[in-house]
RNA sequence: GGCCACGUGGCGGAGUGGUUACGCAGCGGAUUGCAAAUCCGCGUACUCCGGUUCAAUUCCGGACGUGGCCUCCA
């Protein structure tokens, strides 16, 4: 099979380049993870969704074995302590932090599995790395990016002659805003925290600068560093995230290392919508992802985690997404038409999927297109034609989606044996022309949320199969 | 105020300097005891105003609208 050709959308460059990878061997992606101080809402869950078809890409480009993800989990941040206050106020701080960061990271993960999507192949925290965050702010100093003021460590702006080229700021256009707080320590207004000293009642490590915590930014550099090395190749989030996060991070990275690049490609998600406006707690249309996927939030009932990863990525990852309950109706039913033309296909993790499929989506992830040809492969299927069903199977898969997850009902659900005595005796019922007898068994289902398709068989031979009502 | 995206038929949504995707919904037909599911067929849309061009939804300029960043917010 020959190898499609990836191009991606580069936010450095604001136009499509041909993907070459640094090492073909070992391809490494880094995105920025979440701030475990609450539960992710949906806006959180498109990085997620859109990476992960990334990374899945990559696997079958490039193999399994030969693609690192790196996505990070922060769970040192001032909100974090303000949570933990909050909610635990008679425990130790430090006690206080573990329970809130540990609970939201383990809300996190169920999500993101809900979600279809695979684990990164490291999930580090940041807590674990302080000594790398440490070491790459002596370094800064070191080639004087750096400096100590007021008791923090910040970084140098103007030591970095071409600084803001990923968001295309200069700064003077930051300057113009004038809305950041000029703070008499700083030797440029654009200046940021690398560290920064801790009061007692804050967490804190032992550092050269005094006892204290890292800024936020220093965070990506000094764990995409240890995972993925100096120059990596692709480094993912969210729209939002180019300035000043991701700005900074190159600034820090490049200039620690004395390197051209921290990653080559960087790649950003658009933002999202509920029902038209901005999504926002005031405005009572804040929801998360386990709202969702749990409750009515939405539409009045919950659904399931396929269902919101295909009506995420039924818009293009850079587009923005208006997320309606139109929308997820139309996903559902989608995803419902998919699992029926692929329903009894029997497919193992490796089998290949569908070459024009991946070819679409080896164009910037055009998953819209890729879902066309998934189209043209169920109506093919569902004629039976070649191998067109056990081929959608597989792609589904490849494409992270369950195959039979709105036919049926959640993983571990078990079919009660009624429902096949039911429809046996239906079609004994219809045999005999007994037509009044047959649609009470159906209504009766029907009220148990099983709908019946009749339908014949290979010999021609009257059939039932039924499926979930949703 | 500065910078940056986006604006396609009822809805979703790709794409293109001229032949005008595709899906959902809707309508008609086939099939079915009736349904459901499935199959076949039917829709000439591109915010507005200028400009470039033989030709613009597609390129350029402007207006309007929506959103993002400039505030450790995906």
């Amino acid at each position: 099979m020959t190898t499609p050709q990836l191009t991606l959308y580069n936010t450095l460059t604001r136009s499509k380049e041909a993907f070459t990878p640094l090492d073909a061997s070992n391809v490494r992606m880094y995105v920025c993870g979440p701030t475990v101080y609450d539960f992710a809402h949906i806006g959180n869950a498109r990085p997620v969704i859109v990476f992960d078809l990334l990374f899945r890409l990559l696997r079958h480009v490039y193999g399994a074995d030969h693609v690192t993800y790196a996505r990070n989990i922060t769970d040192v941040d001032d909100k974090i302590n303000a949570r933990a206050l909050r909610d635990f106020p008679d425990l130790p701080l430090n006690e206080a932090i573990r329970r809130v960061t540990e609970k939201t990271e383990a809300q996190f993960l169920s999500d993101a599995k809900a979600l279809g999507a695979l684990d990164p192949t490291i999930q580090p925290r940041a807590t674990d790395n302080i000594a790398e965050m440490q070491a790459l702010i002596g370094s800064l100093i070191q080639r004087s990016h750096a400096y100590s003021a007021a008791g923090e460590v910040l970084f140098d702006v103007k030591s970095m002659p071409d600084y803001g080229q990923l968001s295309g700021r200069n700064l003077e256009d930051n300057l113009a805003g004038a809305r950041i707080a000029v703070e008499a320590h700083k030797k440029n207004p654009a200046d940021f925290v690398l560290w920064k000293q801790s009061a007692d009642n804050e967490p804190g490590w032992d550092s050269p600068w005094g006892r204290g915590r890292p800024g936020w930014h220093i965070e990506c550099s000094a764990m995409s560093e240890r995972y993925l090395g100096q120059t990596f190749d692709i480094h993912g989030g969210g729209l939002d995230l180019i300035f000043p996060h991701h700005e900074n991070e190159i600034a820090q990275s490049r200039c620690a290392h004395g390197t051209h690049a921290m990653a080559n490609v960087w790649m950003h998600n658009g933002f999202l919508q509920v029902e038209g406006r901005k999504m926002s707690k005031s405005l009572g249309n804040f929801v998360t992802i386990n709202d969702l996927l749990e409750t009515g939030a939405m539409g009045g009932r919950a659904w399931i985690g396929d269902v919101l990863r295909l009506a995420m990525l039924m818009t293009h990852y850079r587009e923005p997404i208006d997320f309606s309950v139109r929308r997820l109706e139309e996903a559902e039913a989608k995803l419902a038409d998919w699992q029926r033309a692929a329903r009894g296909a029997e497919v193992n993790d490796g089998d290949a999927p569908d070459a024009s499929v991946v070819a679409e989506l080896a164009d910037d992830l055009n998953f819209h297109r890729a879902s066309v040809a998934l189209d043209f492969i169920a109506k093919k299927a569902n004629r039976n034609e070649g191998n067109a069903k056990h081929c959608l199977a597989a792609t589904l898969r490849f494409l992270g989606f369950g195959l039979d997850s709105l036919l049926t009902s959640d993983d571990g659900w078990e079919e009660p044996p009624h429902i096949a005595s039911a429809i046996s005796a239906r079609l004994e019922a219809l045999n005999n022309k007994d037509f009044a007898k047959a649609d009470a068994i159906r209504n009766d289902l029907a009220e148990q949320g099983i709908s019946l398709m009749d339908y014949k068989d290979e010999q021609g031979q009257r059939a039932t199969r039924w499926e979930m009502k949703r």
